[in-house]
DNA sequence: AATGAATGAGAGTTCATTCAT
DNA sequence: TATGAATGAACTCTCATTCAT
């Protein structure tokens, strides 16, 4: 049989960075079909649908972004501090990809009013990113303490990713990084 | 002639509040005609298109801002400190009309992608607010870092509003209202 | 407001004919708008979907059929007798018109497999028109017998209009009417 | 070159089946895959068209009803009104195959408005099943008299299907045949 | 022969906008 | 100004058919 002009994991990224750019409802099937070189027919050979793909694109997202940003937190290789700044210059480059911006955040704002199924999977990945955080804080401070820092950092980002978005210009991205890598002490200093 | 079933007040308000809720793709006429008690020809009589309401609606927003919220950091009836806490708690009551979230975060990423006429009116206003926040932190230390700091709140507010709509918890509001409130020195015992 | 461009009844009569000419998967909502005159956009305006046409098109189609075909078995002006061969006139050149079929008869073959919210609506208009039957083969025998005589007249019928439309030959539906007129008493000579 | 998966006449078989359900428009191509246990692709290398298919679904069918079904009413071991009984009864379980309904009755509605490629090979099935029925009437009768009662039957059987099929009960058809055996002498008597 | 992938044409539907009273 | 009706363009999705292994 022929063979498929482009992979499942080809086809997720593009098309999760054609959400990213354009929203939910600013992109059309057109859009997303022309982003993988297929046809509009072809397109649906591989998903049956717009919000079925969309689904998978979070999902592939999140997952995405579990291995290449969140893991990092967890990497015992790395002092804390060294880890939060790896993934301060990783998120920089995650959500430069293409286009700036945050897929989770652009859903939310474009397609997820009150729509359950694409609000739970946009939660999810918010939690596991303050999770990660909070791996980073908990160390020398309180739980609710580290809790509280790790959910007002993953807003910080938000935030940054936003402004970088609007302005064109990703340092908000650093600045966030720096300030939140301020409270965490350097470990190879403790130990 | 007979006389306007809505003032443009109140057809701007209620425009805003739809397009902050839905996006701007996911704003029909209908759902803005419905919004304002029109049928969608009538709505035609007060906006020609759907974008220039979305203009006039970007500059009513920026207006409205700027009185209710952003005059309060000029407000010499009030400490700084009084005024960023008072800030805060507008921005959390502002925000949260009608649906969580900020009409110039929402535009910026549903219709503006490359669109110069929607990106400068929404810089605008978020220069606007990081200006006001400057002249609160102005005082005891220097422009660039000022400005630094005005620059990163503005982000901070935008992601916390961001977060609050996921969550449906205006809480992250309010932290980073109350994280920036620190390193404003209490004018009170300065005087 | 600009006048409509076609009545009600006018676009239910049209889009009947349509549907029963070229069967419900066959007629496109382009077919149905240029029978009345109308672009497909137009078209919606009336109807919200060719699903919810479809149903008030039976509906339609089963008053008329009430009022023009199964009253006249209730005409208490004429003999049992006369109002029989009347509904027959009556039914040859209803089932005429513009092509020759029954539309309850198309749908039940061409959309209706399986779906309730069709069937029931055609078994109504069957039923209506078998009632109407039995009020004249009722006369001069018992109930039981004189129901199975409608059922079958019915029956006899919709096979009838089928063959017609087949053979571009109406005379079928004669052929029934003058077999079906052999059990009914003529009341003149009973008076 | 592997074996096919299925056999010509049991593809035509099902194929048949499945246009007679849903009708020739609401038969896709999947559906008849489906039906065969093939995939789409495949289905192609049997036929190279729905309309081929059809065609050939079409004299499979006539071919069928004639050996099955017509060829009844020649078989000189049985009294003509032997035959017929049998004739109904084995009408009866043809058109309830799969679901009920005629095959060429359904074709007719759905798919042959004004396409002589298809009316003619349904008015040659059913030409064959009047004279298979005329072969029946002609004894004890004028030709013209039994060509006119052997059309009638037909109707009336089409009819019957068609009802059945849509109150989901084969007595109509049963009754047809009941009807129909009258004006039959029994040959018994007479031989 | 079998099949996963690809596709042009077209179907049903939506939408921003215009018309005519 | 208000509004029911009309509409071209575009959108999501389907379908019969073809391609390439």
């Amino acid at each position: 049989m022929r063979p498929p002009k482009i992979s499942r994991d080809e086809l997720l990224q593009r098309s999760a960075n054609t959400f990213k750019r354009l929203g939910y409802h600013g992109t059309t099937m057109d859009a997303l079909a022309a982003a993988c070189g297929l046809t509009k027919a072809s397109f649906y050979h591989h998903y049956a649908s717009k919000d079925s793909l969309l689904l998978d694109v979070l999902a592939w997202s999140h997952e995405r972004s579990k291995q290449a940003l969140f893991a990092i937190a967890y990497d015992e290789k790395l002092t804390p501090r060294e880890r939060f700044l790896k993934m301060g210059r990783r998120a920089e480059k995650l959500f430069r990809d293409d286009s700036i911006g945050c897929l989770m955040g652009v859903v939310a704002i474009d397609a997820a009013y009150g729509k359950v199924e694409l609000m739970e999977p946009i939660r999810r990945f918010l939690d596991d990113w303050r999770d990660a955080l909070f791996n980073l804080y908990r160390h020398g401070r309180g739980e609710a303490e580290a809790l509280g820092m790790a959910r007002q950092l993953v807003s910080d980002f938000e935030g940054a990713i936003l402004l970088s978005r609007i302005y064109g210009d990703t340092s908000y991205i650093d600045a966030v990084t720096k300030r939140g890598a301020l409270p965490i002490e350097d470990s190879s200093q403790v130990a």
